[in-house]
DNA sequence: GGTGGGCATTTGATCGATCAAATAACACTT
DNA sequence: AAGTGTTATTTGATCGATCAAATGCCCACC
């Protein structure tokens, strides 16, 4: 195998010392435009990659992001994580950053590999999904002061307005108010809402856009609403069942919002063709059976995240450590995909 | 925040030096017990992880695998790379070993991450995924002499015999063989196959599990079987009307064993709930609409890709570059899930 | 004409680990 | 008692880059 071109061969082919390459690859405003062509020519010649080992063991630095995947996704719902992480990959792949993957079995094991990943210089910053109200990992974090952000809001009280962390979310009570408009808009009166027990941040937060939805746009009492408010864990036939048993003890239903796709078919399997349903998540099942569904903007949430972390573009960290610094959290729109449901129900 | 240690700090806490506490890590067996205990407690009081670029500076190895993560997977079938890449994750976790994520536009632009990446010593070898018949990549990457194993067999001829390069697959024959005679024995005599158009390597390698097991399994004539053999590209609704276009021309079918869940799910809808249907992948979908299905055993090839790479156990690579030196690929058997379908298909 | 300031570039030191060679410690011959 | 091996441990050099400080250069200014 050939030695590899060092910045010690680029200056000697461009006349130049090993710190003006440093220079033109890492401060090229320093250098005057004329060197800076020579040692770009020569950069291009060699073909010189910098060796990127020896750049973290100097800075400290590792432009690549660590996020935990999973041991099993459970089921259904589960590729909106892989979603997100596809989307992860692309965005920091715009920057220059790379994703480095780990699991763990519990959340000290997690946090046993933070510390690995970090003070084997890694990776410069964390990326957390699926957190919840009283994570220890977001306090670990905080408490050791490594940069992170997460794809979900921390649940707690206020920390809306003063987060102690950076994060990106999907305002699902938005999403599902989208949907339960767009099912009043079609003629629903009576629109029920299929959703996870109380207390669940996301759970609560969906539940409370298809409330205020029908609120709006339904002259239906409280007690009407609460009615048509079912509760269910996550789940295909754990879902149908929780319908039935709405009918069965008398609710009358038109069409109904659903707080991820598995309950959503759930709903298919119980209510039949005739009453329009709406998931949410748009996963691959929806799109295969023609249900219409609540689309998150991974994108978007991928995007956030970086911008959270690193500013406009490059592949630093952005120092936020102050409330002056810039916007610590950011909350996208999700959308509605509409679709016919013409095949599965229909027979 | 407070320096790490590293080996010179443990030394000096052990009463050794640098290069003792390097060998204790390294090369346990050159060293006295008592004094490898010595250290080792060192260590432990100092909460000492060695730096993963120092490391890898000095000895050219990262211990981390690049895989490709593509932009975004395609619908229904996509979730079997997602789920290699947990099941990789966790295998390559067991080892100590890292997984780093890219991505790349086209093949051209995947190779040049690929000399990034080694170039920059941030990996040892790449996992790819989705190979095909005169892959450019593999020929690259054997030309220029790195690391790498293939999920997916090279489907040149012969190549089974004498493989230019490392690769895991999975029998798609055997597992479409097993579907097909599942479900002669429950009775079904003409058992068709819903599957893609050849030539296809992985498509013709599951359609002869099905040609086999039914020539072993019945008494139809070639003739028959040609006629009970449907092509479809994959999709929901492309299969459906697949199965269509042949009952409608006059082909009686008892049965179905597809080449994918997508197809399986068209089957479904073009035949009803009478007719028995088994998918492959055991997706999500399947496992939502209970479809019978093959299911790839990935932990398995996660595990078979890492052993092909890096022996039996460890974390460094081994040379296999001598035919003599082990064996350079590995076919692993799926698994049928019979699911009873009284969901959807039913009402 | 000497002094000082700004700019472009170079030199010495360093990041934390491992490799290769040197040394120390100890047993065994002859 | 000197010589030869063997084993355990230490020291000097190195991986490839960047940081911090030094150097050289040109020009303006009093």
């Amino acid at each position: 195998m050939a030695n590899l071109p060092t910045v010690l061969d680029v200056g000697r082919v461009a006349g130049v010392s090993r710190q003006t390459v440093s220079n033109v690859l890492n401060s090229p405003d320093v250098v005057r435009p004329e060197t800076r062509e020579r040692v770009e020519a020569a950069i291009a010649q060699l073909g010189y990659r910098p060796h990127a080992s020896a750049r973290r063991l100097r800075t400290q630095k590792s432009s690549t992001l660590g996020i935990r995947l999973d041991p099993m996704t459970n089921g259904i719902s589960g590729s909106v994580l892989d979603r997100f992480l596809h989307a992860l990959t692309e965005q920091a792949d715009r920057r220059g950053l790379r994703i480095m993957l780990f699991t763990a079995t519990d959340p000290d094991d997690e946090i046993r590999q933070f510390t690995a990943m970090r003070d084997g210089a890694d990776v410069d910053a964390f990326v957390l999904t699926s957190t919840f109200y009283g994570d220890p990992r977001t306090e670990w974090l905080i408490e050791n002061a490594m940069p992170f952000v997460t794809f979900g809001r921390p649940w707690g009280i206020d920390d809306m307005n003063d987060p102690q962390h950076l994060w990106v979310d999907v305002d699902g009570s938005s999403g599902v108010a989208q949907a339960t408009e767009h099912l009043l808009a079609e003629g629903a009166k009576r629109v029920a809402y299929l959703g996870w027990p109380s207390p669940s941040g996301t759970g609560d937060d969906r539940r409370r856009g298809w409330r205020q939805a029908m609120e709006n746009g339904t002259s239906l009492t409280p007690t009407d609403l609460d009615a048509l408010d079912i509760a269910s864990d996550d789940g295909v036939s754990i879902g149908r069942d929780a319908i039935r048993r709405a009918i069965t003890s008398g609710l009358a239903v038109d069409a109904v919002v659903c707080a991820s796709d598995s309950l959503a078919l759930g709903a298919l399997l119980a209510l039949g063709p005739d009453v329009p349903v709406i998931g949410y998540d748009n996963t691959p099942v929806a799109e295969a059976i023609g249900l219409s569904s609540v689309e998150q903007p991974l994108d978007e949430v991928a995007s956030g995240a970086l911008e959270l972390l690193m500013g406009g573009s490059g592949s630093t960290l952005v120092d936020r450590t102050s409330v002056a610094d810039g916007p610590r959290h950011r909350l996208v729109t999700p959308r509605l995909v509409v679709r016919h449901r013409t095949d599965l129900a229909t027979r």
